[in-house]
Formats: C-alpha cells, sequence, structure tokens
RNA sequence: CGCGGGAUGGAGCAGUCCGGUAGCUCGUCAGGCUCAUAACCUGAAGGUCGUGUGGUUCAAAUCCCACUCCCGCAC
C-alpha cells in the first residue's frame, strides 16, 4: 500500500518504522523543527529524523487548512493516511483524500481518553489497563468508529515514559495487522459507545506540583503518570525538588498531612509516600541516602 | 549567541559573596564493645578543590579569563 504517514514525537517513530517495512510510505508529515532543548536550537522532531534516514520527503506545514496544502496531501494520491500524535487538525476534505481515508493510532481505549494526552490521564487516573486503538477519523476530536484495539495493562510502577516505549510498539503492531485486516475487508468498524466517554486535557506544567493533602497512591498514580515530564515536585525552603521515584507505603503514626516521618516517607491524607529518588534544581537525580547526606530535611518537618 | 544551576577524597554536600591550615554526613580499612549487629566507641587511609605548566596576588577551592563535561527551566 502507499502511505502518507502524520506523526510527530517518539511514540510515532515504531509505527512508521513497521509500515516502512511492509508498505510504501510516501511521505511523511510532521510538525516543523522548533527550537528546543539547550541553547534552542531548531530541532527536528523525531519523526521528521527518522524519514530524513531514510529519504522519505517530509512536509511539515504550519497547517493543513490553506487550499494549496490540501491539494498537495490529496495530490499524493495514496491508499491511505496513517495518523499518529500528529499534532494538526485534519480538514475533512483530506480525510476523505484517499480510498482508505485516514486512520488514526490512538494511545488508549476509546471512548476513555479522547483527545490530546490519553496516555498520561490514564496512568494518572488509577486506570488498571489501557491500550491502542485503530480508527477510522472523522472531524471531531477522537470520535470515529473504531477498527481494533490492543489492550495492555498499567502496573505500580508503569510510568508515561514506560508506557509510551511500550505502546508505541504496540501501536506498530496494530497498525500493520489492521492494515491487512482492512484490505481483506476483514475490520468492521464499530461506533464508539456514548458511554464511558472521557477527554484528556494536555498536560499543565502546574500539575506537577504535588498536594499531599490527596491519598498516596493517588499522589503516586500522578507522579507515574507526568513522569518524566513535567515531573513532580515540591517546595522546600524555597528549592524545588523534584520526586523522580516514589512508591505509596502504610502509614501508623497519626501525624499532619505533609509530615516528613521515618525514611523520607511523607504523610499524605491516606497513607505515605516514600521519597525514593529526588533531585534539586540544577542537580543530578540520586536516592534518599545521598540526598539526605547532603541536604537536611529534617524528620518532623511539614512540607 | 534564550535563561539559570553545578563540577571539592569512593557517595551526597558545605566552604566561594568578604582570598589566608580542606570541612560535614556517610562509605572504606583497622581495632574495641557486644550473644550479636547494618547499632555504638576509637583510630587510619584517601583530595594536583573539572581543565588550562592561564591571569591577578606574598598567598587562590575562593577573584579574573578561556575551555570541557553535567543538569534544570523554557519549548
Amino acid at each position: 500500500m502507499k502511505i502518507v504517514f502524520m506523526g510527530t514525537p517518539d511514540f510515532a517513530v515504531a509505527p512508521l518504522a513497521a509500515l516502512c517495512e511492509k508498505h510504501e510510505v510516501i511521505a511523511v508529515y510532521t510538525q516543523p523543527p522548533r527550537p528546543s532543548g539547550r541553547g534552542h536550537h531548531e530541532t527536528k522532531s523525531p519523526v521528521h529524523q527518522f524519514a530524513e534516514q531514510k529519504g522519505i520527503p517530509v512536509y511539515c506545514p504550519v497547517s493543513l487548512k490553506p487550499e494549496e496544502e490540501k491539494q498537495k496531501f490529496a495530490d499524493l494520491k495514496a491508499d491511505v493516511a496513517v495518523v499518529a500524535a500528529y499534532g494538526l487538525l485534519l480538514p475533512k476534505v483530506c480525510l476523505n483524500a484517499f480510498p482508505f481515508g485516514c486512520l488514526n493510532i490512538h494511545g488508549s481505549l476509546l471512548p476513555r481518553w479522547r483527545g490530546a494526552a490519553p496516555i498520561q490521564r490514564s496512568i494518572m487516573a488509577g486506570d488498571k489497563k489501557t491500550g491502542v486503538t485503530l480508527m477510522q477519523m472523522d472531524v471531531g476530536m477522537d470520535t470515529g468508529d473504531m477498527l481494533m484495539t490492543k489492550e495492555i495493562d498499567i502496573t505500580a510502577t508503569t510510568t508515561s515514559e514506560s508506557l509510551y516505549a511500550d505502546m508505541s510498539k504496540l501501536g506498530a503492531d496494530l497498525v500493520i495487522e489492521g492494515l491487512d485486516l482492512l484490505v481483506q475487508g476483514k475490520l468492521r468498524p464499530i461506533k464508539q459507545p456514548e458511554e464511558g466517554v472521557t477527554h484528556a486535557d494536555k498536560i499543565k506544567k502546574e500539575e506537577g506540583l504535588i498536594d499531599w493533602n490527596q491519598d498516596a497512591w493517588q499522589i503516586d498514580c500522578i507522579r507515574r503518570g507526568l513522569f518524566p515530564w513535567p515531573g513532580s515536585w515540591f517546595f522546600y525552603q524555597n528549592e524545588r525538588i523534584a520526586v523522580l521515584d516514589a512508591e505509596p507505603v502504610e502509614l501508623s503514626e497519626n501525624v499532619p498531612v505533609g509530615t516528613v516521618c521515618e525514611g523520607l516517607v511523607i504523610a499524605c491524607k491516606t497513607g505515605g509516600l516514600r521519597l525514593k529518588v529526588l533531585r534539586r534544581d540544577g542537580k543530578k537525580a540520586v536516592s534518599a541516602d545521598d540526598f539526605l547526606r547532603g541536604f537536611s530535611l529534617p524528620v518532623g518537618t511539614i512540607l
């Protein structure tokens, strides 16, 4: 099949790579290079870099709305477009430009977590499982008919980083299998149920500030969902201290929320959160033991 | 040339502003105490203070200059 691939972050690279193996990827759309990283150098997206390396033509329009862009897209005369975390809305004419339309690899089990940050939100909400959905795109926000899904468990140690990596591979399998079945006419589009719709809002940086007045397990879910970006942190004596790894624990002591207990366990609304790896601004990540050796955070302190 | 933090025995840090004996909490090693210990006591080893046979100075971890490497923010 002749495929147009549209994607931007790391998550989209594995599916793209898989498609390159089995099909003919004739063009790649991705977000334009932007200044990022230390020094603000122009950085091409992961998908962009991969595509260039493969010698695939790369397009990075700022928007697909202009007639000219719509025309360019249609002129590619592909069989299907595969979209994975692209970051741009596709106009209706684009959705209908190719025989098989536009398929989206979405990082949740729809209709739960439609929207921008399904992977993070599913972990933050404490979901036990999630997955990837292959869907036929329509004009709505992740509202199209579902073609196929693959599930994956979320465990007590799952982070967005790890889940992104796993789902990226899962998405690659999904799209390869899905395309085969689609061509054979074996995929039956299923309308998304009305029930169970939730929206995964974009992550705001402020969400990383830890609120000790929540249950320990909940704080840890949020922490894992926000790892590695934007991360979780608290303030102590005007210094921002990031919590890179932690685990909820039982807490028998009856102390006020936010109290620092023995073993760098912080009292939460229920239970406590044992901080295992921390990092002060501008410093490297260190274990709790190392942290305490060079930083004074006495037992009894209330954060 | 986006902004900022950092580099000090094996680990984590203080000291740098206001130059003047290299310090803290650990670890390591030896000995002691103990039924015993990751606990306690005593002692020891271990550092050209990131690099520059740079600058200033009687004297530089500290001030100035250049460079390298790490990290955070921003995005």
